[in-house]
DNA sequence: CTCATTGTCCAAAATTTTTTGAACTAATGA
DNA sequence: TCATTAGTTCAAAAAATTTTGGACAATGAG
């Protein structure tokens, strides 16, 4: 595991909202930024309740990070993911708040019903 | 052509964030939406300016109006298409407007550049 | 050093989404 | 009535995305 040099992702001026809009655009991927969103030190990727391999997470966490909506930062043989919070608000103001408070809704529903 | 009973779309409590991310994470799903924000009286099909068949549009439009995004009234032979901004901001505050905002600010230096 | 843990990489398989074309319906206008 | 316009439907083809599995690399613990 190379510790540099890899996991590029997009300069804040270069974020496209359609790359964003797409990578939320997914189940998993939103429950990730879910998750994130509520964690400022960040989470790594054994930390994501979601039910699917390794190999999988990897390509989706790839997806996020490639549309600019997560920093993937290596820490040993982990990685850590970091919302990329500031970069987003600037780029796109409100997006990020609105997916945010939404999905923080519904896991509070989905915990109500007896998750 | 049928008038009614058909053109089925989600209520505004029914419509799902992660539907509505995946109908805006494409290129002409998010140019239509663009173009329909500064229309308040709507557009028809024909109106918009997407480079693909009428069957394809038929297609992307569908996806629209089942992600709760738009509502699209028969009048003739016609479809005319209405950004749901209303429901949308009720459901998800913010968001419609933070996207909106960047279309408008992307076709902005579109123009600029000299399209 | 050796093992277990974390996660990557690659290629194939499975699935979903998008695009196409031909045939068709409904409304409109001459 | 007949032709035109606007859009739909269906099925097939094409393309893109997602999922899987096996082999692998790097770190950390013992």
């Amino acid at each position: 595991m190379k510790e540099d040099t890899y996991l590029p992702y997009p300069q804040t001026a270069e974020i496209s909202l359609c790359d964003v809009l797409a990578a939320l655009g997914d189940e998993l991927r939103l429950a990730i930024v879910g998750q994130l969103a509520v964690e400022p030190l960040g989470l790594v990727c054994g930390e994501f309740n979601c039910l699917t391999s390794k190999t999988n997470l990897t390509y989706h966490v790839a997806k996020l990070r490639e549309a600019g909506v997560v920093h993937v930062q290596p820490e040993g043989t982990r990685r850590r993911l970091f919302l990329r919070v500031d970069d987003l608000q600037s780029r796109f103001p409100g997006l990020l708040d609105s997916i945010v408070k939404e999905a923080a809704a519904a896991r509070q529903a989905a915990v109500e019903a007896g998750g």
